[in-house]
DNA sequence: ATCACCTGTGGGAGCGCTCCCACAGTACCT
DNA sequence: AGGTACTGTGGGAGCGCTCCCACAGGTGAT
């Protein structure tokens, strides 16, 4: 008993109990004031808050936690190696866009990699322990399990990039087969005509959206798609490069090329390079994202920019929603939430 | 009572009373079977273990946390904007060895940003809360209030790259000086005179100390240090290409220059093509880091590279051992911790 | 004066664990 | 035979909160 009440001394950190005593009021009033509750006077909020300051009182989250069975924290799960996450823009951007919005609320952001077969056993542990009240999801591929097992948890989740057009879960996307179409349009626009394309993962949906805008917008125009100036890319640079080698191989006299991702032209770029084909006259490069890439590219590339930022701000809004609401919105029969942000085009030295 | 029953039963999660239950067990011991007492007989264990396998049984850790008093979470805190966080692989490279030598243990990683004011009066309340048993502190400036903040909370910490040669806290680094000195060397043997510096900024210790090498290896060799050809940057590709700048306006005949980071010397390296000066030809170039940016510069840049990846792997061996030890080395009266890892020069066609 | 209905407040019960004390049973000494 | 020591086990108490019921005291309608 001795042994154990000095455990629960160590720290010495002030409790509610405390706080309430030195306000002279009872427990249950400085938790209301704590909370924000309106149900308090301002007499009596004042006393307490008082009484916080002098003791530097600080909420035990554990506590809150398994008293109120929340976490107020989410987790931000990215499929991925560490090394594509800081090797790809996207993240970044998504990430600012997550953490400027996060900041406004109390919620603590957990970034858990699941690149590994054996993060990805850790993380379903992880979400089996509620150890979140909600879930962002990017750059999930089509055939994932993950988004199945958050719904089948009850956990809360939004996805960026919808695993298909009947994607289950609330998610926020870009305008892909827009962006796609775009890129085209441009280089048509310049009077480009054997256009190719280098695609990203096609089991990632917003890859193959690009896809069919690049292909309606050349039928849109009159032309006959040749499949064999479309080539699949990973989104790496190497493979970029690879794609870039492939094609080059096959239709020798291509005058444009729109690759999938900036990270992607960049590959595509030294490829030309090295077979001596000038950009633009030769050859016209788009990319997209519009990252720090195509600004900085030699010569500066033409992109389609996503509102990445953007994208992370709405998904939190939506999560947070969605928990508020405390249960999935499939579950509650309401429409599924899907938003949709425009993309933009920025034309530059590349085209 | 009936409500609040409800309550608790959502989501219809198994107890460890459940599950002792279920196993014809007490609490206590189904308790000792998780956390993987030795003092349990081996039929008891088993059944221990078919239970929770079949009831599907996750600790609750929020209750776990509040009955232990620990989190088995650790945080890596970030004294800088997401933005610097990307654009320099040393954290990317970090984060990948610090991941590594977590997926071994239970302990869950947290990834914390706090460059801004806000951010960190953020961060200060989260650590007052003690929502972390530990904190990796990377990138610390020496003037930064941070790591005595942690001190008096008496939170385990680990420091990458101490503030000063008198750190107080546990630290990794690498041999920075060393580093410098070598860089230096290399210049030297391939018969360079005139050999500039860019620096790191220079409130971070290890800029310092590679400032201390360079100085020392020339002295060393003979030479007399002529200040105006050291040049404080700040880490940033602009601000090498700044310093580069200056250096070329104050000393034209330079033929060599050693920058604190590979990304100041790819901001050195466009000055020198704009100004028509050859690498290595005209000035030879040598960078720090070994990051990726070296391998892809054109021509391939000489480096100092540092062990970063083993470095997060030691802090992370280091803080657990702290965090076991409930308290910080300090204040038992230990010597105080600092690791020091050897860096190596890796030649390439830039010098 | 009576009743209904607010507002503000105190505190019991409970969240799901860990820690530790108590104790039964066994083994090995003297 | 009694003592000592160890092993394995059950379960009480407690961690610091939130939730909610109960209730005092006020206000206004009847």
């Amino acid at each position: 008993m001795a042994t154990h009440g000095a455990r629960s001394r160590s720290g010495g950190r002030p409790t509610l109990e405390e706080v309430a005593a030195r306000a002279g009021v009872g427990r249950g009033t400085v938790s209301r004031v704590i909370n924000g509750s309106p149900r308090v006077s301002d007499a009596t909020r004042a006393a307490v808050e008082a009484a916080v300051a002098e003791l530097g009182y600080v909420p035990n989250t554990a506590a809150r936690a398994l008293a109120a069975n929340r976490t107020d924290a989410i987790a931000l799960v990215v499929p991925e190696p560490e090394t594509r996450f800081f090797a790809e823009p996207y993240f970044s951007d998504m990430l600012k866009g997550v953490g400027a919005e996060l900041s406004e609320t109390h919620m603590q952001l957990l970034l858990i990699f699941a690149g590994s077969d054996r993060e990805r056993r850790r993380l379903a542990q992880y979400l089996a322990a509620h150890r979140v009240d909600g879930v962002l999801l990017v750059s999930v591929h089509a055939d994932d399990p993950l988004p199945d097992l958050l719904s089948q948890l009850e956990i809360p989740a939004v996805i960026s990039g919808p695993r298909s057009a009947a994607e289950t879960l609330t998610s926020v996307d870009s305008d892909n087969y827009g962006g796609g179409r775009s890129a085209v349009e441009h280089l048509l626009g310049r009077g480009r005509r054997t256009i190719a394309h280098i695609t990203g993962r096609l089991d990632v949906y917003g890859a193959q959206r690009r896809v069919d805008g690049y292909r309606d917008a050349l039928r849109d125009a009159g032309h006959v798609v040749d499949e064999l100036l479309v080539e699949p890319g990973d989104f790496t640079e190497e493979g970029g490069r690879r794609a870039m080698t492939e094609l080059l191989g096959r239709r020798p006299h291509l005058d444009a090329v729109f690759a999938g991702s900036d990270v992607m032209a960049a590959g595509a770029r030294q490829v030309l390079r090295e077979r001596g084909l000038r950009i633009p006259d030769d050859v016209a490069l788009v990319g997209y994202d519009d990252s720090a890439i195509a600004r900085h590219m030699d010569p500066p590339l033409t992109s389609v920019r996503q509102p990445i930022e953007e994208m992370g701000r709405r998904m939190i809004d939506l999560l947070l929603t969605e928990i508020a609401d405390r249960r999935p919105a499939v579950s509650r029969g309401l429409e599924r939430r899907q938003m949709v942000l425009a993309t933009e085009l920025v034309p530059r030295a590349s085209s």
